[in-house]
DNA sequence: ACGATATTTAACAAATTAGCTAATTATTAG
DNA sequence: CTAATAATTAGCTAATTTGTTAAATATCGT
């Protein structure tokens, strides 16, 4: 089962080649030795790339019927909507702060204490 | 100058104390020893992720007036709006192949998976 | 000036990570 | 059947990360 939480979806993004291999996998579903051709790295080190992203739910795994050695592996949103949300949420802190600064730019040193909204 | 690629702010924030940090901030801006507070890590361990967080653009540090020993720490929210432009651009994919995916599911049954291992 | 407080830097150990080559599994093609 | 291909797992090493304690720096209160 995938853990999709947000810790293993940052940290599996938080990869140079592993995010290669999303921006690859925009453009339209490929086999393992594709993104192993596209970098510099062996297939054995690719393999545990897909393996950390396939965990985390932010790729799925295909079988391909003319050959059953082939993975294909494709991009599935769910995980990055989730790590949308999350951002969404702590972008959300800016709007209490405009207010904040519109209340000190106004006139009044805003000194939130309280909460506020 | 901080570094404040998709790289670094990524690896910045995958840390679940570093995540816990710019939770804290979501309220309001914080002394570092309010942030060793809520964890239970030691001060220097704090000190070197703040650093991290604000190097990678993520936290600004702030003196205060009334005591030049601390340093009020607050989110930014620049670095966070280039992560979502990131995620909107890699989402953008679902929307481009949506027709190709439906004509995947519709057309090809689910077929059994081979067993492997 | 002195001791306490807030934070950072230094030095080091433990854990994790990413890479490689070699071996393994499964499947295809001749 | 045998050789070749696709991908993964195993075993090892080097580099990086996270944590700790001790020391350093700077500032405050008395």
């Amino acid at each position: 089962m995938p853990d999709v939480s947000l810790d293993t979806t940052l940290m599996a993004l938080a990869d140079p080649t592993r995010r290669l291999v999303i921006n690859a996998l925009r453009v339209k579903p490929r086999r393992a030795g594709e993104l192993v051709a596209m970098t510099s790295i062996s297939a054995p080190a690719m393999s545990r790339h897909l393996k950390i992203l396939r965990t985390s739910g932010l790729i799925a795994e295909e079988d391909v019927e003319s050959d059953a050695r082939v993975r294909l592996y494709s991009l599935r949103p769910q995980a990055f909507t989730d790590l949308q949300g999350w951002l969404d949420e702590v972008q959300s802190f800016w709007a209490g702060q405009l207010d904040a600064f519109k209340a000190h730019v106004e006139g009044k040193p805003a000194k939130p204490k309280g909460k506020r909204k």
